[in-house]
DNA sequence: TTGATTTCCATAAATTCCCATGGCATCCCT
DNA sequence: AGGGATGCCATGGGAATTTATGGAAATCAA
């Protein structure tokens, strides 16, 4: 089924810190707990990097568990190693949807990204991020704009595919 | 369960030593010690290593167990066994989580790392470590910029994990 | 005794749990 | 087609628990 995270939304932040997940990313963070109990309340993990990142990335417990095989296959003591652990160890925090359908993001998170009253959820394949809305216009917004812009009148992303199956 | 430590943390030092150990780091310990008591008071090991190492690394009874085990596989006698039985064995300490959720540092583990009424939890997977704050800022964070910026403006530390294309 | 360690109790703030409501879709019956 | 009845979804509010942290009393060690 839904093994992949799809669309954009906009929810409501509550004083608490609570924000509903859309359901559809509901579904596919179910899908990616394999020991989620029942039907409902599955674990994932939010990345939230360092102080130059301003969104948050949120991984399903499969997409996780991958990065984390991969890290520590890399050579133990590692300069790189060292430092993809600090950011998916060290910057991340492993939470769950709880009953209703929300995650809590903690206080420490919100100020991170400047979080008020409302964010804005972004799909992006296997993870999806979140972010203050007026910070995800200002500033991906207008790259993806500026980057397309160097394309001529009328290009088809599309193309970008060609050359690049897989099998 | 949340088998690996995650998350960045602060948390006070008193005068005797005594921190509280993040919760959800409690609740790792607590999974990795067999055969703990009931609910609580997890067994853990601190290893603090040579007066070169300026933090304190922390693991789970059973992390540690399969240190030890890796250690005693190697032919006694080698110089390199030695030194980690000395890292490992000598240099470390097993203590507990008391039942209010600290630990107690004595006073010479603070004095090696010049702790004083702080201290900064920082989560490494299948450990975690215990720093002074303003090292870790001093030493780790300026270690991490310096390596970044040898890479392109908006580098994305993921890319390194390429060469492994998952599906 | 004297300083250091443990225990045990105390509390404010943060976080979790539980229950409630209004809005939309859908489904179903006649 | 009308009009509930049903059910999921996004949100809210308050009570119940956990956390982080402080301090006093009880135990040790020498």
């Amino acid at each position: 089924m839904a093994r992949r995270f799809r669309g954009e939304f906009h929810q409501k932040v509550d004083a608490k810190g609570r924000v509903s997940i859309p359901a559809q990313f509901r579904r596919v963070l179910i899908a990616g707990d394999p020991n989620c109990p029942e039907g409902d309340a599955p674990e994932f993990v939010i990345v939230y990097g360092d102080h130059r990142r301003k969104y948050l990335e949120c991984y399903t417990v499969e997409a996780i568990d991958e990065v984390d095989q991969q890290i520590s296959a890399m050579p133990r003591g590692a300069v790189e190693r060292r430092m993809l652990e600090r950011l998916f160890s060290g910057q991340s925090l492993s939470t769950n949807v709880d009953e209703t359908g929300r995650l809590v993001l903690p206080a420490k998170l919100r100020q991170k990204i400047g979080l008020e009253d409302e964010a804005f959820f972004t799909a992006t394949g296997d993870t999806f991020q979140i972010w203050k809305p007026e910070t995800y216009e200002a500033e991906e917004l207008t790259r993806t704009e500026t980057w397309l812009e160097a394309f001529p009148e009328g290009f088809d992303p599309l193309t970008l595919l060609d050359g690049r199956q897989k099998d």
